[in-house]
This record gives structure tokens, sequence and C-alpha cells, in this order.
DNA sequence: TAGATTGTTAATCGATTAACAATC
DNA sequence: TAGATTGTTAATCGATTAACAATC
């Protein structure tokens, strides 16, 4: 019976992947457990604890070879599924998104990109011509991508993600500001919020320098 | 002597903020940890739990008021703190985060945008001129920023966090697909990384289908 | 073979949940 | 006062770390 991987580990596991494609672009055949977690600052037991959920991917008195372990990785997240995603919302968001992430390299395709905004429609995005949004229940049924990434307005998006549900798409990346969130049906969702983590770095400078205070107040 | 608050804590207040927000926006005037748990799909005793590590803002019998307990999320947060922060990069990332981000509303400065490239110099972005990178550092000197937002190429960015940290900046927001780490010094870093978000989308997206064969062929 | 490093079990540590007395 | 709900202590659960036998 497969064991319950924890969020823990599963929020590990893209950072493992993108500090081996790291190693991988620099040369690097091998590497142990101790050496990868002083990059990476955590011990080298959770590393092995980590893999090992999954499998022994290491080799005693050698440690893990680089590009097996990253294809090991690539497929436990499902880079090599071929995953395809349709883009809703050609605003900054969407458009920096489709620009800035490459899609080929973590085996994702996005396959085409939406919006409502007449102005924006017939323009090029990231090699992409913006669609007509109320062609999008054709698109997908011809195309049947897995996944859609939201980046529409936040009183837009319930509506939208409805929508998507009854065309099919069962996998969200969300960027609106509210979240979305489903626990009925098999709807998996990603909300990312750029905001809180603005939020996370100004909590964490106004405890540095209370410490600070504290420190020199001695 | 304070008792170190846990990084999970920390992980959850931005949401506290964000639901507290919305409550206060719809006009609900009190909450009580329950009400709130289910919102937020989490239990009642973590959030009392975590609310506890910060002082008792609540009242038996009544539950939380709404603004109140928001206002006292956003001076944990450092919000009330006036905190002024400067962009470096004015690409797809760094307009769109400039554009997007709710500065003030969430009690923070944007004071200026910078970059290398003369096209782009003079440009306008988000109210803000974009400036010359290399009058960065007498900005700096003379607005004192607390906060630098990193927005630049992952060959970049190290270089530029070292001059910023020259320059006497503590905390960097830092979008570059490298991940900037500082265990030395006072410095404070955040690490966003977008193509995360889409691979754990994608690895949840194929345990669901996994799970999903599995019991179909039961 | 000797040295290195994994895979894995056991021990520890910390976070979450449950329970309830305090109190509004 | 009675009912509701907090703040907080205790119990549980899970994640991280340590240790070491297995093995390349």
């Amino acid at each position: 019976m497969e064991k319950r991987i924890s969020d823990s580990v599963i929020n590990r596991l893209p950072r493992y992947y993108r500090h081996l494609t790291d190693l991988l672009e620099s040369g690097t055949e091998r590497i142990s457990s101790r050496e990868l977690s002083e990059k990476m600052n955590i011990t080298a037991s959770q590393i092995r604890q980590d893999l090992n959920c999954f499998g022994g991917f290491g080799q005693q008195g050698y440690g893990y070879n680089v590009e097996l372990l990253r294809n090991e990785i690539a497929k436990i997240l499902g880079l090599t599924q071929g995953y395809t995603a349709i883009l809703i919302g050609a605003g900054h968001m969407g458009r920096t998104f489709a620009t800035n992430t490459k899609f080929e390299s973590r085996g994702f395709r996005l396959i085409g990109i939406f919006d409502t905004d007449s102005k924006k429609i017939g323009q090029e995005v990231a090699r992409h011509t913006i669609r007509d949004y109320r062609e999008v229940g054709s698109f997908i049924e011809e195309h049947q991508p897995q996944m859609a990434i939201l980046a529409v307005p936040k009183d837009a998006m319930h509506n939208v993600a409805e929508e998507m549900i009854a065309y099919g798409i069962r996998a969200f990346l969300n960027f609106s500001y509210t979240e979305l969130s489903r626990e009925d049906e098999d709807i998996v969702v990603e909300n990312v919020h750029l905001s809180d983590s603005l939020m996370r770095l100004s909590y964490k400078l106004l405890e540095n320098n209370k410490k600070n205070t504290v420190t020199s107040q001695k």
C-alpha cells in the first residue's frame, strides 16, 4: 500500500529539482546527501528520508548520481507526463507567467492563452496569439489540456474556475487574490499569493530589527 | 523572554490577514475561531494557538473583533512600520509586481524602480519613472529604503544583492530563479519561485490521477 | 579489503489537536 | 445567571534528527 507522502516532503521536491538542475548544468556527476545538505541548508538525514519516500536512488559509498536523481524527481513530480496548460487572463501576471516560465524545460506545454478583452485578443504573447475567452470551451474539448492557470481579476475567478471545471479541467494554478479551494471532487489547486511573500519578509525584517535593538541594549 | 515563533505560524499570518481583510470588507464585525476555521480549512484550536503566540486578542463568549484582530496582525507583520522598498529590474516580473501589489493597502511604499537597460530607463511603470541602476547607490543613501525587490536575471542576482547589502539594505524579496541565501549577518530573504508552484500542482495532479485509476480498478 | 555513504530504524523534537477551566 | 467561546494546559500525532547496520 502507498504510504501517504507529507506536504512537507512534497513542498521540498521542486527545490531538490532546482538544485539538481543547477548541479547538472555545472557538470557535477555525483553528490552525497551531506554535500547536498550543505548547499540546501537542510540536514543530510532529511534528504535521505525524503528521497526514500519514493525509492532508493542512491548507492552506498557513492552517493547519488545527479542526472539519475534529477530524472527520478522529474518523474515523481509528473514532469514527464507531458501535461498541457491553458492560461486564462493576459494581464500583467498572465503575460509574465507565460513569458518567464520555462514550460518546456519543466516538461509542460502551454497551448493557449485566453482573455475577454477585445483589445488584447489577437495580440502575441510568448509565441501565442491571445484567443477570445468565448472559444475556451471548444478549445478545451479539442485539445484536452490538464491544467488551467488563472490570472484573472479576483471577482472573475470563481466563475472562471466553475466554467473550467464544467469543461473538465481538474488542476488549477490560481494567481488571483482570492483563494480557490475545493475539497470536493477531484480538483487540485495551487494558490499563489505574491503579497504573502512580501508580508513574510516584512515580519522577518521587523523581528530582525527587534532582535538587534535588544542585543545592542545589553 | 520572547518565545521563538515557529515558521508554520509565521507562514499562516498573511493568510489570516487576507481572510480578515475579506471579512472586514464584507462588513463582518466579529468572528469566532470556529467560524474562521471553517472558512480557512484549519482547526479552531490551531487558530487560537497561533494568535496566542502574540497575545490574547479575543474575548470569551464573544470571539474576535474582526477589525481589531486584523490591525493586531498588521502590527505583528510589520505592516504599520511604513517600510519602503525599491524594485531592481523592470522586466516582466518587476513590472507585474510593481503594478499588481497593492503596496499602500499593505502598508508598504514602493519608492523607486531601477534597471540597467537604457531603453527602459525613463519609461513609466506603476506611476514611477524607471531610473538608471547606476544611480541606485545615491538613491539608497538619500531615501534609505528597507527592502529591495530583486527581479533581475539569475546571472545578475548575486552581484546586485551584494551591492544592495553594501549600500545597507537588509531585506530582500527575490524573484530570480537562483535562491538567495544568507545565514550570515542580519539579512532576511524571501525567495519566490513561481515554477515551484507549477511543479507542486503537477505532483498533485499526478497523484490524483493515480488514486482515481486505483479506485476505478477496484 | 577499507572507507564511504546509503537506507532504515529508533529517538527526539515540535506542531497540531483535544479538552476544559476561566471568564465574558 | 446561562451560554458561548476564549486562553491555555495536556495529549497526540507527525516530522526531523540521530544512529548504525547494510553494502557498494
